[in-house]
DNA sequence: GTCCTTGCAAAGGCTTTGCAACTGA
DNA sequence: TCAGTTGCAAAGCCTTTGCAAGGAC
């Protein structure tokens, strides 16, 4: 099964580095690699987590995401809700986000114009670029239809 | 003197909708006239207006940037930095960001590349495009030849 | 034993809110 | 008068940190 064999390697990476994969750090892992179309909150992961490890602490949850960030287990992103949002890092493919502002799904897209604009960018400013973010805000077709019927 | 008309437009805009500039306002307001170039936090602008209206308050200046965000007098960015940023938006030219990690110095950049995959991408995915956000993290040249240089 | 890891509670930082007082038309 | 506005302090929310206890090697 592929989320094993996912699990193993990361087990790897943190030993590698003298980290442990505690049953902590293991159901925050599985919990993205079960997820890896969503764009988990530390408190999404943490209520996640929890059903099944009652006894996890929230501080394990924030301490786990900022080391699997480190390890790029998990990147980082920002919709402007106030929070930090997660997502699975696993494949290397950098993707954008476009994010509607009523229901909060978010749809992902990679482009590889913008990646060579992005390289473009980055010689013209002569910048050591190590991270991006392109994010769309809207409302999708869903959200507008229900807009328009009658009583909204 | 632009910054004059410019708060006379302003005002009008506010009085359109049944708000006052006050001074509080009006004083929020000039701090980001005249820092076209800067993108400043609550903090910044709460500290920039203080020094010339020591009885100004934080709420008033949430408030008022909250505001102003509204009637797009400014737009508000966030640049992972735990806070949010705004500057003014008084030409309606969209740009993007590129933000040093080490400096905390951003630059601005228009591209009609990305505006053009921006356009494609919403008819792609039927999206009503409101706002967008494109952001490059790294390291800027001159962060760069100070890390490099001995010491460092 | 030693270092990594954890849960808890407290503290931090940014932002919002309740409220009584104030202001301008 | 009345709606809009303000400063203050308290509260809210997300996140980090201090610390003593627990766990793996």
């Amino acid at each position: 099964m592929t989320i094993n064999r996912d699990v193993d390697q990361i087990r790897d990476k943190l030993e590698e580095k003298g980290y442990r994969l505690t049953p902590q750090r293991q159901a925050v892992l599985e919990t993205f690699l079960a997820n890896p179309d969503r764009h988990l909150s530390a408190d999404d992961v943490y209520s996640i987590v929890k059903a099944t490890n009652p006894e996890m602490g929230v501080a394990t949850v924030y301490r786990t995401l900022e080391l699997f960030r480190e390890l790029h287990i998990i990147s980082e992103q920002d919709f402007g809700q106030g929070m930090s949002r997660y997502e699975c890092a696993c494949d290397d493919s950098h993707h954008h986000h476009i994010v509607c502002l009523k229901c909060g799904r978010v749809w992902e897209f990679n482009n590889a114009t913008l990646e060579r604009v992005e390289r473009q960018l980055a010689k013209d400013y002569d910048f050591d670029v190590v991270g991006h973010n392109m994010q769309l805000f809207g409302y999708c077709k869903n959200c507008r239809q229900k807009e328009d019927e009658p009583g909204h």
